[in-house]
RNA sequence: GGGCGGUUAGCUCAGUUGGUUAGAGCGCCUGCCUUACAAGCAGGAAGUCGGGGGUUCGAGUCCCUCACUGCCCA
């Protein structure tokens, strides 16, 4: 027998096989087009691309991750059914510090360290690091099922990415948008570079406020007795004070204008300057000026002319300026600051003080402000087309809030520092000239200097942000900056099925058609945290650099050709059950790995999905994942249902013709009246789905399915068809078949439904369908159902919802009055003519769903039988068992109150003369009929109430 | 300090441009091993939509205000 499964569903069982099949056949790889976009003529054939935000090669999945890639994995395998020629690109980024960190960490366990290495044997080291754990992430990628193009794997150090990096410098170079210079940037004490205002995280920190007074000197430099009182968090940095700020307007110190202090410890005469942007309600008023430390700082010593003092070294130690301070760690020379201040008697006090400090992302490390030399893009030039980008809605966000987020930042953004003090990354383009000291940046490694010729120059030693990389990807994997018009023959890619992990050999040039294709991809989808960096980087670099490369026709490109991303998708935060953040602290971190594990993919897939409306943080709990479990195990049965009946008929000879398969089920006018229901139903649903899905409203479409698949596939389509499947000598084999035919129709179709939810459960069930031959080699390249309404499947739906509603409300009579669960009961039903031949023709169908043995239509129920009435119809159950009057005259009462206040309502609005004059007519007519069947079920309660047996 | 969200059933969340008597999953209660499924079947209970005010024929939905709560930026 083919179609033997086990009893229960075991995803374990499926889910490697399936997972390593995909990747192994390439079944979601996208070649180059061999023939250019916009010669493929139908709509249906345009690309859908997605790049994978890169996940950290130092990574493990986290839930986020597995949030972001279901979603972006059931877009893509959805667009691909649809026809689109989808492409979804995955990827890492080297992870500059974070990388660098992780094999320092390793050489300290080995009793070396990066610098005895050498900064060459360091880079190979961490490139030895990565072949070895660098594809973990990934690798678990392959094992959810991910359906990305693994051919097209990019790493950011890859020798083809490495060229885009250098060409992208070089012209903001020419461009005069990159400068060197000496500003203050966030510094890592301990990582020993410099980091960008995004890579610092603030933390509420309770610390102090220490107010020191100052002493105000006269012209000849000596104490006039009188003092300067100045509020500081970090009274270290006093070494480096080269000023004392006050508001020109502050009373208080109107006549200390012109005036000089001494500053304590150190002994430097300082000014006393005038400056607007002094808050005098902050502190004392009065502030100290370290523009060496202090971006605040900095910025009133340039507009005053005042020098710097830096003090401290990289490792966050005083430096040789902090006089007999120097050498002492940051925290220890604050100490003995502070004792020395409150010996001299110059510390007026301290008080508590809550603030935030920055840390190293990385490290958590509190960050030094700290002037250094550094490299800068000059920003404002790229976030203006970013900002038009957006504004002339060429990207458009959803949830549409973030485009204020991202508004907000863009508007304020303050030049982009892009050095890096490490060796793990690219390595800046410029040479340093010993004679003439200047600066020479090249594509091409120079031997000279290009202004006087020296050939004593040495290459840059920092290298630049990991994020001018990432950012640059979504031109850079297209092909960038090495893109040519399709003259010369297409490349050819080699060695198909392996990823090229390692030194991908670049030739060169690569023809255009991949740009022309994939360019701007469609669709971006990432967390909100990861806005600025990457949303944001990609779209001022994008629109950047894109410009520059003509349309396939040789036109310019505009601006809504340049974008990177037509759309940005930003889910919320995967949290724990109670809404907690997920934290290695806190312990409550749920491994998706281990969920998955446990429930399988596609429960926890079904899980995060169904919870994904936009906007939303997803509360993930388990007991819903169990949930989705139990539905994948119903729809398993389903399919051992289904397959036992097929096994059944092929012994009498009745087979499904596969051509029956594989598109929307059709069902003849003539068919019975669950066929015609259930092929509306789905219908209905997968129109349902694909809208949802258009407005990535993921929770609407899961939902829809799920409620298609269980709550009327399973629980009324397969119990009704059941009546139908008669195999027996007697039987009408052409009935037969083509109830078997639509069952087996209606499951396949929703099997494609569900298989961008649930791919691995799906692709199992959908093979077995096809007994060994199916028409593709995945369900994944099948199509996707497409809905749509006709008059017929009204009909088909209105008789059915009669019919559901006999059945339930003859369950539920029989519940109230107790008949036991096996024995059959004759029914009554009073009901006008149309209604009698809808329960007559299915009258088979009531006899087995409600127990019933009989069904007698009549003018009037017999008196005393018990009954229920809804507005088309009464149903009673003959049985002799008595009632429990007072439970039944309780449900009554509660009834009649509902139905008068529901009347009294109705009627109150439908008296109401602007109402009528005002609202649409079908709210009235809806609102009319509905009163009416309101007032008809309190007639029915209230004659029910008064012919209850008085106790 | 500035900005942006959220508050709907015991829990977690939907509720499209205002329109008929507010929904789902899980949980809960009751009864069933009815041969696809006990990871199941059937029936049932449960919400003054955070408080107050306003606009409107009509407000969970729009406006104001208060309370609580979360996030981002400085």
């Amino acid at each position: 027998m083919p179609h033997e499964l086990p009893k229960a569903y075991d995803p374990t069982a499926i889910e490697d096989h399936w997972a390593g099949y995909w990747v192994s056949e390439n079944l979601f790889a996208q070649p180059i087009p061999t023939v250019p976009i916009q010669d493929q003529g139908s709509d249906g054939q345009s690309a859908f691309t997605i790049l994978l935000p890169p996940p950290n090669v130092t990574g493990r999945l986290h839930m986020g991750h597995m949030l972001n890639q279901t979603e972006m994995d059931i877009l893509t395998r959805w667009r691909r059914m649809t026809g689109r020629r989808a492409l979804w690109v995955p990827g890492t980024d080297h992870a500059g510090i974070a990388t660098q960190m992780m094999v320092e960490r390793q050489l300290v366990s080995e009793g070396t360290s990066r610098e005895q290495l050498g900064r060459e044997a360091f880079v190979e080291r961490v490139w030895e690091w990565r072949r070895h754990y660098g594809g973990a992430i990934l690798d678990q990628m392959k094992r959810l099922g991910a359906s990305v193009d693994w051919q097209r794997e990019y790493f950011t150090m890859n020798e083809r990415l490495s060229v885009a990096v250098r060409e992208a410098f070089v012209r903001l170079y020419e461009q005069g948008l990159i400068y060197r210079g000496a500003y203050i940037v966030n510094w890592c004490p301990r990582c020993q570079t410099a980091i960008s205002d995004l890579e610092v995280v603030y933390d509420e920190h309770k610390g102090h406020l220490w107010e020191i007074r100052y002493p105000v000197v006269d012209d000849g430099g000596n104490d006039t007795g009188e003092f300067l009182t100045v509020a500081t968090t970090r009274p270290e940095t006093m070494l480096g004070d080269v000023a004392v700020a006050i508001h020109p307007e502050d009373e208080r110190y109107l006549h200390l204008h012109g005036k000089k202090l001494r500053l304590p410890l150190v002994n430097r005469p300082i000014p006393i300057i005038l400056d607007e942007w002094v808050s005098r309600e902050f502190g004392t008023g009065a502030v100290k000026v370290t523009p060496a430390h202090d971006p605040n700082d900095f910025a009133l010593g340039e507009r005053h002319h005042l020098p710097s003092i830096n003090v401290m070294d990289s490792t966050g130690h005083i430096n040789a300026e902090g006089g007999r301070y120097a050498s002492l760690d940051r925290y220890v020379a604050r100490k003995e600051i502070v004792a020395d201040l409150e010996a001299q008697g110059l510390l007026a006090g301290i008080k508590d003080y809550t603030h935030n400090v920055g840390h190293c992302d990385r490290c958590k490390t509190v960050v030094e402000p700290r002037l250094s030399t550094q490299w800068f893009v000059k920003i404002q030039p790229l976030a203006d087309k970013a900002i038009a980008a957006v504004k002339e809605g060429h990207v458009q966000f959803t949830p549409e809030m973030y485009k204020k987020t991202y508004l907000n930042w863009m508007e304020n953004i303050h030049d982009w520092c892009i050095s890096r003090q490490l060796w793990w990354g690219h390595r800046i383009p410029a040479w340093h000239c010993a004679n003439c000291h200047k600066i020479t940046v090249a594509r091409q490694d120079p031997t000279a200097c290009v202004h006087c010729g020296s050939a004593n120059i040495e290459q840059e030693t920092d290298v630049l942000d990991t994020w001018f990389s990432s950012g640059l990807l979504p031109v850079s994997v297209f092909g960038w900056p090495g893109i040519v018009p399709n003259t010369k023959p297409r490349t050819q890619r080699t060695n198909l099925g392996t990823p090229c992990l390692d030194s991908e050999t670049w030739e060169g040039t690569t023809d255009r058609a991949d740009f022309d294709a994939f360019y701007p991809t469609s669709l971006l989808v990432t967390g909100f945290d990861i806005l600025f960096f990457w949303v944001a980087r990609m779209i001022m670099l994008g629109c950047w650099f894109a410009a520059d490369v003509p349309m396939p026709d040789g036109s310019p490109r505009s601006l809504a050709e340049s974008v990177p991303f037509r759309e940005v998708y930003i889910h919320a935060l995967v949290r724990d059950a109670n809404r907690e953040k997920m934290s290695k602290t806190k312990g409550n971190v749920i491994d998706p790995i281990e969920i998955v594990k446990k429930y399988g993919t596609d429960a926890v897939r079904f899980t995060l999905a169904s919870m994904a409306s936009p906007g939303t943080d997803i509360a993930f709990n388990v007991a819903r994942t169990e949930g989705y479990r139990a539905f994948a195990n119903k729809i398993w049965n389903a399919a051992r249902f289904i397959f036992m009946n097929v096994d059944k008929a092929a012994e009498v000879d009745i087979k499904v013709d596969p051509d029956a398969l594989g598109s929307m089920p059709a069902v003849a006018k003539d068919a019975p009246l669950e066929a015609r229901w259930i092929v509306a139903e789905l219908h209905a649903t997968a129109a349902k789905v694909n809208q949802s899905l258009e407005n990535y409203r993921y929770d609407d479409a899961a939902n829809a399915i799920y409620q298609f698949f269980w709550g009327s596939f399973c629980d009324w389509y397969i119990e009704i068809v059941k009546l139908r499947l008669d195999f027996s000598e007697s039987a009408d084999k052409a009935k037969t078949k083509a109830a078997l035919t639509t069952l087996v129709g209606v499951f396949e179709a929703a099997l494609r439904l569900l298989s961008p939810f649930m791919p691995f459960l799906t692709e199992e069930l959908w093979h077995a369908v096809y007994d060994g031959n199916p028409p593709a080699k995945s369900i994944a390249l099948t199509r996707f159902p497409q809905g749509g309404e006709s008059v017929s499947d009204h009909d088909a739906r209105f008789a059915m919802d009669m019919l559901q509603a006999l059945v339930v409300e003859v369950r539920a009579l029989r519940k109230e009055i107790g008949v036991e669960e096996k024995a059959t009961v004759p029914i009554e039903v009073l009901a006008d003519l149309q209604l009698q031949t809808a329960f007559k023709e299915n009258h088979d169908v009531v006899e087995r769903l409600a127990r019933v043995s009989e069904v007698r239509f009549v003018p009037q129920i017999t008196d005393g039988l018990p009954k229920h009435r809804v507005a088309a119809f009464d149903a009673a159950v003959v049985y002799e068992r008595t009632i429990d009057v007072a439970a039944e005259r309780e449900r009554l009462t509660k009834d009649i109150a509902k139905y008068e206040k529901g009347v009294a309502a109705a009627d109150r609005q439908l008296s109401n003369e602007s109402f009528l004059a005002k609202a649409p007519s079908h709210v009235i007519e809806g609102l009319k009929k509905q009163a009416s069947e309101t007032r008809t079920l309190l007639e029915k309660a209230c004659a029910a109430l008064a012919s209850l047996p008085r106790d």
